[in-house]
This record gives structure tokens, sequence and C-alpha cells, in this order.
DNA sequence: TTTGTCTATCGTAAGAAAACGATAAACTAA
DNA sequence: TTAGTTTATCGTTTTCTTACGATAGACAAA
């Protein structure tokens, strides 16, 4: 058997498991780095820094677009993408309150 | 061709995507979040709150100790797990210099 | 209209990940 | 010593992920 078992877990592990996963491959950090550069959607011109084949690129896009780290739109025969900051600080705000909140009564507390 | 091409990509990059892929199983998430609750190291007993079976319970533990967030001690016939909290501090440096930073310039500058 | 450009999708292949049961290893306790 | 407990590892199967080339679709420009 080799079926994830996400449901069953919770829906705020598996929302924070999901953004994770967005998250996972350099080659996305790479493209949400180069979004966040910029002040403007890019339209076109990720796949030319990227050391992968155009359909990949594509691929990862989509895949950050699912996540809803990013948005989208298409300008003609181009396609624009930006960084979605809402999803950022959701997936933070999931993130501290998961751990952060945690930390300092327990920082000492260990083996 | 599927191998992953990471070694394309800058350290950053990849250290970051590292953490993230730490973080992108909801069982992973459970066990980091069960750690956190406790002012102690945890000797055993992971594996009965968890909805998997023990061997997969390990491997996930395997994995984040690979990833440094948490360490591990033998105690006896026993494993003991607690979260490292400089490995979170790491990944929330890393993350927020990546992006953070930039956010507030552009955060209205978008399509 | 035809040609060229840009991007998404399809099909495919290889590798990684997730899950399990079975077993081995390490220690405790009887 | 023997039996029991706990956890890690091995072997295996299934599914997901990554990557590519090829192709199709959408639009601009000649």
């Amino acid at each position: 058997m080799a079926i994830a078992k996400t449901e069953e877990f919770t829906a705020k592990e598996q929302n924070l498991a999901s953004f994770a996963k967005a998250l996972s491959h350099p080659a996305r950090i790479a493209i949400l780095k180069i979004l966040a550069e910029q002040n403007a959607c890019i339209c076109g011109k990720i796949v030319e820094v990227l050391p992968l084949a155009q359909s990949t690129v594509s691929q990862h896009l989509k895949e950050l677009k699912n996540a809803g780290l990013i948005d989208g739109t298409v300008d003609g025969p181009k396609s624009c993408y930006c960084i979605n900051w809402k999803a950022f600080e959701k997936f933070n705000a999931e993130f501290n309150s998961l751990f952060s909140a945690l930390k300092i009564q327990n920082e000492k507390a260990c083996c």
C-alpha cells in the first residue's frame, strides 16, 4: 500500500503540508524569488533564466498556481505571473500558530 | 529523464526547498506538533497517536531527523525525540530573507 | 491569410516517496 | 538465560513527482 494517507490528518496539517510541498523544489523557490524581486507581473522570460525545459517550467508554474502562491493571467500570446502575498501571509500565520507560539516556553526544556 | 536537477540551483534555494520538503507531509507536521506541545523529549508513544504503521512513522522520524528539524537520542530500548528549534529559526530566517524583505515594496505593484 | 512566437497540455520514462509487513537489533526484566 | 518490549531497517508494492520532447492553441505581425 502506497497511497498517501493524507485524509487521516487534520485540515490544518494538510493545509500546511500542502504549502510546504509547493515550496519543496528549488526550481519553484527560484521562480518565486524572481517574481518577488520584480515590481510588476512577469510576462514571459521566466523560462529563459531557469535551467529547465519550457514544459517543465510551465508545470512548476501550474503547481505554484494550484497552491495559490502565485496568480496568473493571460496577456495575448503571453502569460503573466505574480506572487500572491496574501497566500504567503497565510502560510506564515499557519506556521506560526502551530510552532512559534509554543517555542518560547519550551526552548530550554529538551534533552 | 526524471532525475531531479537540484544541483542547478543555488545552495540557498536548495536549502529552503529541503526544509519545505521535510514539512510537506501531514504526518510529519503532526509529529512536529506533538513534539512542540511537550515540555520534554518524547520517548515512545509517537506511534500510538498516528494512523500509520510503526515502520512508516519510523521512516518519517528519520526524514525529520535528516532534515535537522528534530533531534533523537537512544534511551535503552526506546528512542527519544525532540524539536530542534534552532533549525526552525534557520528556516524562518531563510524564508524571510528571500521573501518577506521584498514584500513591503511590492505589495501593491502587481496586476 | 499565413507565418511566427509564446505557453499549456499530452504522452512518456525514470526516479523518489509513501506505505506496509516481516525481521533484526538493543535493551529490560523476569 | 530467556522472554518481552521497543524501534530501526529491509524488501516490496503502488503512487506521485520530475523531466523531456512533441504538439496544439492563442494571439500578433507580416
